[in-house]
DNA sequence: ACCTGAACACCGTTCAAGT
DNA sequence: ACCTGAACACCGTTCAAGT
């Protein structure tokens, strides 16, 4: 925290009296928000909440930042930052896999992100990676280019999907709430009503981390084998 | 509109001056929120505005609301009534597709219930109705208990996603921006940064309606023959 | 160009008091 | 039990004025 720049004299005395109030940039501006985000949750990274961090006024961050959207879709890319650079080990199935459980990791830990990820066009530059990085297994494996990229954006909706419906079950205790009363009202599902629901109680609220896998065979095997080509001869 | 009950008397002249004042109810709170959401959007459907609209203070919607989401939790389910009563014709492939499109069409329509509905465990009836349904046919078509189970659960999660991130890029202007600014950034993605999305930046965008066919197909065909069962094995 | 304070137009939710 | 007004504790965004 010592100052030893040997120009300290030319800063004007009321800057050194208190720790000198960093110039405003929009790295800093995401840094504040990360850390309020870890601190206190997304609901917290507000215009003014950040503001307030960097001791200036809301105002001041529109020079950097458009909006509340953007801002909280850049502290998502930068989150995404070490999930673009990781170098997943296996083949490609797995390493996509691990890519995508990774991406997960991320959004669960910050449920109310994977919601605005779900409706925000992702194009920060991790995200690209990201992107990238995934066709990149895809082709290796064999998937068609087209299938690949199609494929790309199932998996990573579905994943964003995934994070976003089960993540805010485990943070909000609200949706706790939430849940057990959904899994009650299906255990006691009216078998008029309801027949199907009734009958499969059990097996609607099984699977833990199965159930995940499954899904990820299913979308990987379906990228990989459902053709697009024929599919289009039968329009034409 | 006009009263013709004999006991017409019986009301306070001060409320026979202006058209009476509804009590208020669930119901009433939903219809006003429902006509809101048409005229203005789910960003207008608040506590204070349906309160205004009801001639009363915020504070009394609580009696019957819990809070915010649940308000929107219900507004949604009474949308999806029409979705969970249709009774579509073919096979039980054609049917299944009707419904999620059908499913669709709803939250493409109201984009920011379709977010909502993303991190809300929806246990209203006519979710539960529609989730019966969508079970009866998955059996139908031969789909075991386990997988349809699980795949009911995967398909609308699909569905709802696929809404939530394309229904924003169409309602709000600021989304079709970034929309266009995400399409340009792919399309002009430096290849040495993104050597795949460079590549692949016409398939990324190409689709239209074919993309989401062959996604349904995909996900029916791999809930119908992606084995559970095997996968249990391999684990123990 | 960047930064600021103040203002505008809103929110959700709680609570004491009324009926 | 239901309803209310008022209060508390916030929001995002804009704008005229400063540097």
């Amino acid at each position: 925290m010592k100052n030893t720049r040997t120009d300290q004299n030319t800063i004007p005395k009321s800057r050194r009296e208190r720790p000198a109030k960093p110039a405003l940039t929009r790295d800093g501006i995401i840094d504040a928000g990360l850390e309020i985000l870890r601190a206190e949750g997304l609901g917290k990274v507000t215009m003014r909440r950040i503001a307030t961090a960097l001791d200036t006024g809301a105002a001041s961050l529109y020079v950097y930042i458009r909006d509340t959207e953007d801002l909280h879709a850049q502290i998502l890319d930068a989150l995404l930052a070490p999930v673009s650079r990781a170098k997943p080990e296996g083949d490609w199935r797995q390493r996509i896999k691990t890519v995508l459980r990774h991406y997960m990791e991320v959004l669960f830990a910050h449920p109310a992100l994977a919601r605005m990820a779900m409706s925000t066009p992702a194009s920060g530059p991790n995200y690209m990676r990201l992107v990238d990085n995934m066709l990149g297994l895809l082709l290796a494996g064999g998937v068609p280019d087209r299938n690949a990229a199609w494929g790309v954006d199932l998996l990573l909706l579905n994943a964003t999907a995934n994070a976003a419906e089960h993540s805010t079950w485990k943070e909000s205790s609200r949706a706790a709430d939430d849940f057990a009363t959904l899994e009650a009202a299906v255990a006691a599902a009216d078998a008029k009503e309801y027949p199907h629901i009734a009958r499969l109680s059990g097996e609607l609220m099984s699977g833990g981390p199965d159930r995940l896998e499954w899904s990820l065979d299913l979308l990987i095997n379906g990228v990989l084998e459902t053709p697009i080509a024929f599919r289009e001869k039968e329009i034409l």
